[in-house]
DNA sequence: GACTATAGTGCAATCGATTGCATTTCGCAC
DNA sequence: GTGCGAAATGCAATCGATTGCACTATAGTC
């Protein structure tokens, strides 16, 4: 396999100036159709391949699109949480699609605030997607100019004045509890920590199917977990240990449902006969799972593509609105 | 957040050349320790931070590596398949811990081969992290210098000429069948299709295992499936209903063992009462799965964290060896 | 045949940082 | 006060491509 050639090399086997070369290289209509054939052939003759630098250099623009996944660890994430996973292979995807590249950067705590700037700064990438504004609404609203460039996802925060995209966490909450609740379900255990926006959204949800329902959701029957689930299991099981009633679970995330499944039935309790369990997100493994888990599909894969394709059109300085996208109920057999 | 500074305008504010500046910003000896205080306040205080094309451009390097993961259609693989993404986040971690950026591409099939090259040749990545070598080890050895700076994951090949960094997948497949051997069964499914490297030295492994245990494996206890496992559930309920007899299964990735979990179960066969199964790679789920799932760890956020170690040194000049990762049998319920 | 658009090319500056070499500054010895 | 070596700093070329502008063929017009 040859070592890189320049331009100029190209140009001079070509017997033209590298302006020429680089504009049939462009497609430009300023050269002549046969003088670019000729160049094309020499260049794939010689396996020329541009330096990215260099013309990211002088074109000011990378072709690139940063996503940037801010772990916060107190909420126990980590980066191999699948419902992450399942975003980075969407974005990754859809970016491929658009003949970007993808950088993907997982700051540390420590590194949180710095990495987005450096990597729009530096020209790294042209532009932003940031999964996820727990915690720092009042940073990316100081992004100023740069939220030009930078789509988030997360919950829709009414005070964002950047891009957000989301799923319609208020209705998935409503969709999964009205469904507990048409089946005869009464006392629905909530779990999740409503300290994160999007959780906090969909445990709105879970009380407007209540209320809709005539009935009133009892604030005991909250379990503040963060998406790790680490503690979960035991977690449950002690409230289990309490005597604390309860024959439905509403879990923020599918990672959280699976878990509180697993601990009921070490419990004894049956899934779905004793509780109904319904997670959030519809990661791959809701599916094949025994009892298969009843979750809200929040349509990962679409919601990656919507990032990847807003972003493009911010960067082509097209106007663009925040957008939530509808999510879905997916019935299976753990309610 | 102010626009971007340029290195000459930060010289200006200095009092100092360019040439000074970048000295500083370097912490380069040959700068007074004072001076380089000043520059470095000045920059911050502008909020200066360097054009990354133009440094890569003079320095010939780009600080990121370059991900890849080509898909084999064939095979069922998505971008979704727990393993990759898992891969993905165990690489990425190690990439920012390095100082390195990180570009994942997944190359569509009609781009195979090309995607490789463009990252390297275009001095995108430095170096290349490529996951699986499934049909493609002609392609690789042919590289030649190009391979000097790529770092495979995959079975272990004779014939590679590259650097291929893997667990033992032999040992794996022993361990796995040795365990439902020892555990009293007798007939073992091959759930894994041995045209890929890595699932034929699986197979390898478990025909060991027999021989060591004086038993032959019968050749009719081979489910060919790809990784996907889309046809998985059917094919093994096609295989329940054929009558042929089998107590256990060793399935060459988790999620495959988890789709034969789920379709035995609907078969109304009890696991592990009626068959063990044993999965490969240990995936988040398997553990939080019920039955939680035996499998056979191969350590995916080590080898990520070791084959983004040898990339950076390979980078360095230093000559690196190809490397097998032990594997570790993870005893679960399912057996 | 001279003249003017127009299509094609080439020239040279430029993007922003790095680095070999030349130059200045400084400290110190005589 | 001069000289000298070492320590700091500046000058200018360079990395590889893009692009505004100047220039030269070419075709078409009268």
């Amino acid at each position: 396999m040859a070592k890189r050639i320049t331009m100029a090399e190209l140009a001079r086997a070509a017997n033209v100036d590298t302006s020429t070369v680089s504009r049939a290289l462009n497609d430009s209509s300023l050269v002549k159709e046969e003088t670019k054939r000729h160049i094309l052939n020499i260049a794939s003759d010689l396996g020329y391949v541009i330096h990215a630098s260099a013309r990211n250099l002088r074109r000011q623009s990378s072709e690139t699109i940063g996503l940037v996944i801010p772990l916060v660890p107190e909420s126990g994430q980590t980066i191999s949480d699948p419902f992450f996973l399942e975003m980075v292979g969407a974005v990754a995807h859809a970016a491929s699609q658009e003949g970007y590249d993808l950088i993907v950067n997982v700051p540390s705590a420590e590194q949180q605030d710095g990495a987005e700037q450096r990597l729009l700064q530096t020209g790294r990438a042209d532009g932003l997607i940031i999964i996820g504004q727990a915690g720092r609404t009042e940073f990316l609203n100081k992004l100023g100019k740069l939220a030009e460039r930078v789509v988030v996802w997360g919950g829709s925060v009414p005070e964002a004045n950047y891009t957000v995209v989301g799923s319609d966490n208020v209705r998935g909450g409503e969709l999964a509890v009205e469904h507990l609740l048409n089946r005869g379900r009464e006392r629905v255990l909530f779990v999740g920590d409503s300290a994160l926006p999007e959780v906090q959204l969909r445990y709105e949800g879970l009380k407007k199917a209540h209320r809709v329902a005539g009935l009133e959701h009892d604030a005991d029957l909250i379990l503040p977990e963060g998406f790790g689930g680490k503690s979960t299991f035991t977690d449950l099981q002690r409230v289990l240990d309490s005597g604390l009633e309860f024959d439905a679970v509403f879990a923020a995330s599918d990672v959280l449902a699976i878990t509180a499944i697993h601990s009921l039935q070490a419990y004894g309790k049956h899934v779905p006969g004793d509780v109904s369990v319904v997670g959030y997100d519809n990661i791959g493994q809701a599916s094949i799972m025994t009892p298969a888990l009843t979750t809200i599909d929040q349509h990962i894969a679409d919601g990656g593509r919507i990032m990847v394709e807003l972003l493009l059109r911010k960067l082509a300085g097209t106007d663009v609105r925040s957008r939530t996208n509808s999510t879905e109920l997916v019935i299976r057999d753990s309610t």
